[in-house]
DNA sequence: AATGAATGAGTGTTCATTCAT
DNA sequence: AATGAATGAACACTCATTCAT
């Protein structure tokens, strides 16, 4: 309806200018309607940022949560969920500016917002972990911030790459999956067995 | 001297309100001078922008190139790396914010500063990487455009750890390299051997 | 309507204090309407000034058109032209100003504007002289530049005397025009009749 | 000395730029000096632009007086002055600038400085037109406001002239010279004779 | 006699936001 | 349900002017 063709352009202009270098003539005149409907409709640019960004999130995360089967092994959930994940970043390459980019970059309100998704995430790996070892037959004898520490950086790898993939000619959504998958799995693998590496003693 | 002084101001202002938010008054006001003498030395709100990003990234890379001997072996180059930058990034949130966050959400000329930044860490990585292989007597048999998206994952992973020892209460720079070490040098080890994770093919 | 209102303004404050010198806030507050507004109607500054330009300049030479009957004899026709250019510049000192100095003093894009019509004004008494010495039964034998000369003269002493007679009491419009013709017309029919005056030789 | 070098550059300066377009850097930079000697021998921006209108009112005056003998017939000492009027004006452009242009487009104090100049012009032109007639044996019977208006107009044709000859290729001060000597003198001349043109009645 | 260093006050311009309809 | 018309508040930037030396 229209508030969707609203919120379609505001995030095409946040997403391009920057939320404080989009102005909200440019949004209004994108979407086709008045300046005064915008503000009917969302009432302030704060709010209407806001909303951009829940419904990109929650967009991201169903995209992610489609692409997952919960009857296969958790590698092949972990691989599924990349290639879900970098599949739609690549097709919406606006509402991932506004989710990665845009919102952490302006203050408070809008980093909470997409801080939520980012938890809901890093928690879908952390329990892919988890799993994983379950399946594996070894308890997770890692401390519970260490896990949550290895989904951060998961995280943050798949979202380093999703940009390297969506601006560097020549790499492919899935090569980024892949590349992550070696790089993650097999270090998830080793922690399992308890091949970790250990920091050098103060003294050393 | 004085123009310390203003990309103090500078750099705290930017990195809390970003770019566009940040005002030329208030910068020159937390600098303790007047608005004309941040312009009299820096040109414009471009100009300090820039000058900002340089002074940071230069302090950033000289931060973790300080911290790394080149006569030990590459493990510990790359721990004692990520120790520095943690350690650093933990000390200097704004210029980090700037560096990570504002610089790379407005446009052209500011990206490509700190574009540079990031391809040189990247680098540093990508040849520690090169190194632990022959010092594993082994050729890195993987193509290149792989190892680059490795570095790329793990300078992601690295940014990501950084925001969330930052954030998180009861996380410590040294947590957060140890958790990386943990990650992601027995992941380059897996692939060093060979044990490579293989995708599923199409019709699977 | 409301654009006229700030043209009047602007017209106003350009001519007494001059492009530089006149402050969009000013104009805006003499117009009675905010500023945005006046930047919503005319797009800047430069634009404002030259719409001022091009409105006065076309009401000027309406005003000395419409004062002119081509039904009557050249001599006639450049009294009441004269009578008309005395009146309307009298009657609107600020535009004058606008024209006569304003746009003059301010760089190429105004003074094209003026310059305009300001070779309107003298091909039309260029014109006139040709057809007084055709009435006059005489070709004018005198070269094409020196007629411009003439002219140029004319439209010089018309313009010095539109100051005089709005700055010195008990000076009309008419008796500035009267003092011109006076001195003009019996010039330019001397002229016709081939009594130039001869300048001394070098060595004299 | 050191103050004819300022009002060099500021003459320069505010003849090509503008009173208000001029700076007091660029001034001084011109200058080969510092800005607050600028301000030590000439106090403010103002009074730098009255001196500068006065030293080069001064000097066409000088230039006109000097370049006329008065032992010369009233017709060759009226040409000897415009000859003089046109050189130095044609020689100085940045300083008829600012008498002509800049000086009387910015409001009182500097206007009133250069109305004095014409003022003495016109006086001096007056008292020619005086002896003209006293040398042709003939009372002037004009009003004496009359003559003040043809004075006036005079020195209206003359600026407009000076402006046309330094503007227009192919136009020589001698040409522009002759031109109003041809149109002024045998107007003035016709006068004279008591052949003055006489307006329509107001029911014509 | 001369200046490097500094600023208060003001400029044109933009934008999120709101009436009146 | 929708908008044309309007504005308050702010921004980047400049410049005449003045200290301290």
């Amino acid at each position: 309806m229209r508030e969707q063709q609203m919120l379609d352009a505001a995030v095409r202009i946040f997403g391009q200018r920057g939320y404080m270098a989009a102005s909200m003539d440019e949004i209004a005149e994108l979407a086709g309607v008045s300046k005064p409907l915008v503000y009917l409709y969302l009432n302030s640019k704060e709010d209407l940022f806001t909303a951009c960004i829940r419904r990109e999130a929650t967009a991201l995360t169903e995209a992610v949560r489609a692409g997952v089967r919960t009857d296969l092994p958790a590698d092949r959930r972990l691989w599924d969920g990349l290639q879900a994940f970098f599949a739609h970043t690549a097709e919406h390459p606006d509402a991932w500016s506004v989710l990665h980019l845009q919102a952490r970059t302006h203050g408070e309100p809008f980093a909470t917002e997409v801080a939520a998704m980012r938890e809901e995430i890093v928690a879908f790996v952390t329990h892919l972990v988890a799993v994983a070892a379950r399946e594996a037959h070894r308890a997770p004898d890692l401390p519970e911030h260490e896990v949550a520490g290895l989904a951060e950086a998961l995280v943050g790898a798949a979202e380093s790459l999703a940009a390297w993939a969506n601006t560097t000619p020549g790499v492919t959504a899935r090569q980024a999956a892949t590349t992550l998958m070696n790089f993650a799995w097999s270090g998830l693998g080793n922690l399992m067995r308890g091949n970790s590496w250990t920091p050098p003693t103060a003294d050393a």
